[in-house]
DNA sequence: GTGCAATTTGAATGAACGCTCAAGAATGCC
DNA sequence: GGCATTCTTGAGCGTTCATTCAAATTGCAC
């Protein structure tokens, strides 16, 4: 395992991520992956150390975008439900619908009862994001937005189920406008989490 | 292609899609295939085609299979929505982890880009769910459970989120009791479109 | 029991798989 | 420029893939 220059690196992440993301673990192939990131297999093999090792890279990585998707949301937004509202309401905005589904729920649904660390790994990411909502909840019960009876992981847990259920949808053929429509409900249910002022 | 006794091809699509259900299609060779059906390829072919036909078949049978599902919940229930909500309790009960995970959905999001018909396929299958999760809300509507100002469709394709949401959620290693937790929450969240009785 | 058609069988096929490693190119140091 | 070291390259490894088909077996009519 040898060290790529940091945007080597972070290119080769981007380029296998997509290319994972659009075929799955074992619908892509090591010549697919040679195609996406321009690199030669012994050089991907010195990087990630195997396909297995790049796929976890890469979905690790994609945790950290959501993270990050999900932190420049809560910061820009006037308040922290209406980030988490936000957040859901530009899934339906993404254009690429192989973009779409969530990976860490297709990493799971693809190694149903297969890879055992690979499931975990995908666990941990999702656990990440759940608690990461978490957050965002305990800081509107902070700034008096949400009440503080709410029930955080509880809530968390069903905002996550929602958008889990939302990302798969909007794989579904043609279901651009009604994704948009879905989109809007469920966000329009983080806001019902707002305590109308006393 | 040649007929099996319908016993014989039955067995066979439900040793399939069992095998399909737990490690996909690029996941499930031939070989596994010819383990879990007990045939031989040559048999296979005759029977099914192609491995894909085989799948293709199989994914069928599992539509029917929820379909079935659902309407015996409906037969059994107290009334629409009752058997509506008893359907995604029932969800959470389910022992093993495999059969969890929605199997269109699976076929959707590993197929994210590549073969369309395949996609085509799942999403004529989850339309067929939705279609019936409408018939049993419009039943509702009939017997005064559901207001008659309701939007069907929409409402229907909202549950059936929930659903595909709750079946990913359900294969989140050690997530058992939330998934009951979720499991209720989506059947209450269902009960609250029955019209209070005026 | 015999002959014929239908079915079952699994060894064989070429292609594609994930992965390796010896050889070549590039780099750094004096 | 010469030498040692590190990195890059891609042909080739053994394996496994989906698929086929000639031969063996079976079932049936008479």
């Amino acid at each position: 395992m040898v060290k790529l220059t940091t945007h080597d690196r972070a290119a080769a992440l981007a380029a296998g991520l997509d290319a994972f993301w659009q075929w799955g673990f074992h619908g892509t192939s090591m010549k697919d992956l040679e195609r996406a990131t321009g690199m030669h297999p012994g050089s991907i093999y010195a990087a990630f150390g195997s396909k297995r090792g790049f796929y976890v890279a890469a979905l690790d990585r994609y945790t950290e975008d959501v993270l990050a998707d999900l932190r420049r949301h809560a910061s820009e937004a006037a308040s922290p439900i209406e980030g988490l509202a936000g957040f859901v309401e530009a899934i339906a905005l993404d254009e690429d619908r192989s973009a779409r589904s969530c990976m860490l729920v297709k990493t799971l649904l693809e190694h149903g009862e297969g890879d055992e660390a690979l499931r975990r790994s995908a666990e941990s990411g999702i656990a990440a994001i759940e608690t990461e909502i978490g957050n965002n909840l305990r800081r509107a019960q902070q700034k008096g937005e949400a009440s503080a009876s709410l029930e955080v992981e509880h809530a968390a847990r069903r905002i996550q189920l929602n958008i889990m259920g939302l990302r798969s949808f909007a794989c579904r053929p043609g279901a651009n406008e009604s994704v948009a429509v879905m989109a809007h409900d469920i966000a329009s249910e983080i806001r019902k989490l707002k305590q109308v002022p006393s």
